[in-house]
DNA sequence: CAGATGGCTTCTACGCCGTAGGAGTGCAAG
DNA sequence: CTTGCACTCCTACGGCGTAGAAGCCATCTG
């Protein structure tokens, strides 16, 4: 008599499963991420979960979906020149791992294929042939930047690209200077690195190679 | 009676653990492999297995510094130009990728800071110095290249930088042509990208926008 | 109106997983 | 010999994703 069937529909639909998900990732992370834990969240049973997004890994999927769908271009930053707009774009998706650090990873895993995305490349790709370079070039470097964009922003978040600390400064300070010159000369810079600066130079290099291509023609 | 302690001493010793999950890995990919699994490939207990390597996650830790310790500089690229020097650090991580690409993801996870990756740092650190750049200037974008290329090589991994399939191809063929017309101009493109051409020019724009920034001075 | 259909929810159970705790074994040091 | 320690294994715990089946309900069909 107490067991059995759906006494109480709560009449949950997949977006909220999905948004709760998001939510959940975002304070705890993938590893300590299951569905059990979000059904708990939710007050419902976990096969309920189940049932509206089909699997764990779909669910992960949904949710990069989600995430990558938070990208805007507002109008001013679509009416630059076609670097401004690069820019636009690769800052677009840097902010998205500022603001989801535990939920970025999943866009690299799950690289969404969506309108949202479609809408992006067209920004991307405009801009490349803006700037001077054939449809092959544009191609290329087009699904470079985005290489650039998306490896620079999960290296933030996984902490490769940070000042370093205290004690990996005292770790540099150890290597033997005959074998390692150059890495003990740029300690101080190294300690004092600002990840914002180290972005936008990478991103200007990248940019001024663009601009260089596009100049010497396909 | 047949139970009970250790009857059967293999003396087993951590290396062959790590090589052995590294071979596991590389097989059967991170998702499907279990510290259970690993044992049973061994013939031995999983807590064994533990006792060797601490955690699972210390052991996934440990395979990545394994694979990243595989990367070694030739005497004949080490005496080209920063150009060259660069370029043969970027290619050592792509093949890295190429040869282990259900490992390689673990080493974005587990960014190893070995003595192997010092001398790799110091490589890409000098390159950039005789490149013309200032301290500051290359320790930014000498991990702009870490980034670039790690990025790259696992955007490859995750199928992301390939060329389009037919059924892609198909649907951007839908895409409204007013709304898309460079990239259903670029479809052609996409369907015959080549990988190697497209890591070949992106890495060639950033090198460009490296030079040129050694040019202008600090 | 009664009865059937099908979607939503829940319960139970299965086979995995990582690993804590403890116990047995053999070797080296005292 | 005794002590200690490194190594191995067993058992067990709590958690996981999810397959299967069953109850409840709104809606449709006759």
């Amino acid at each position: 008599m107490s067991q059995g069937g759906g006494r109480a529909p709560k009449g949950i639909d997949r977006g909220q499963v999905v948004a709760a998900a998001f939510a959940l990732l975002g304070d705890v992370g993938e590893a300590a991420f299951s569905i059990r834990k979000l059904a708990a969240r939710l007050a419902i049973d976990p096969m309920t979960v189940l049932h509206h997004v089909g699997s764990r890994d779909a669910l992960l999927r949904q949710v990069a979906d989600a995430m990558t769908s938070e990208i805007r271009l507002t109008p001013a930053e679509l009416a630059g020149g076609w670097r401004a707009r690069l820019q636009a774009v690769a800052h677009a998706f840097r902010g998205l791992a500022h603001r989801y650090p535990k939920v970025y990873p999943l866009l690299v895993r799950f690289h969404a294929t969506g309108p949202a995305d479609h809408q992006l490349g067209e920004v991307v790709y405009a801009a490349m042939r803006e700037a001077g370079l054939s449809e092959r070039q544009s191609a290329e470097l087009g699904l470079g930047l985005y290489s650039l964009v998306i490896g620079f922003a999960l290296s933030e978040v996984e902490g490769m690209v940070r000042a370093t600390t205290p004690e990996e400064t005292m770790e540099m300070r150890d290597l033997p200077p005959e074998d390692f010159p150059v890495t003990r000369a740029l300690i101080p810079a190294f300690a004092t690195l600002s990840t914002d600066a180290t972005f936008d130079a990478t991103l200007r290099a990248y940019l001024d190679g663009v601009a260089a291509a596009g100049r010497e023609g396909p």
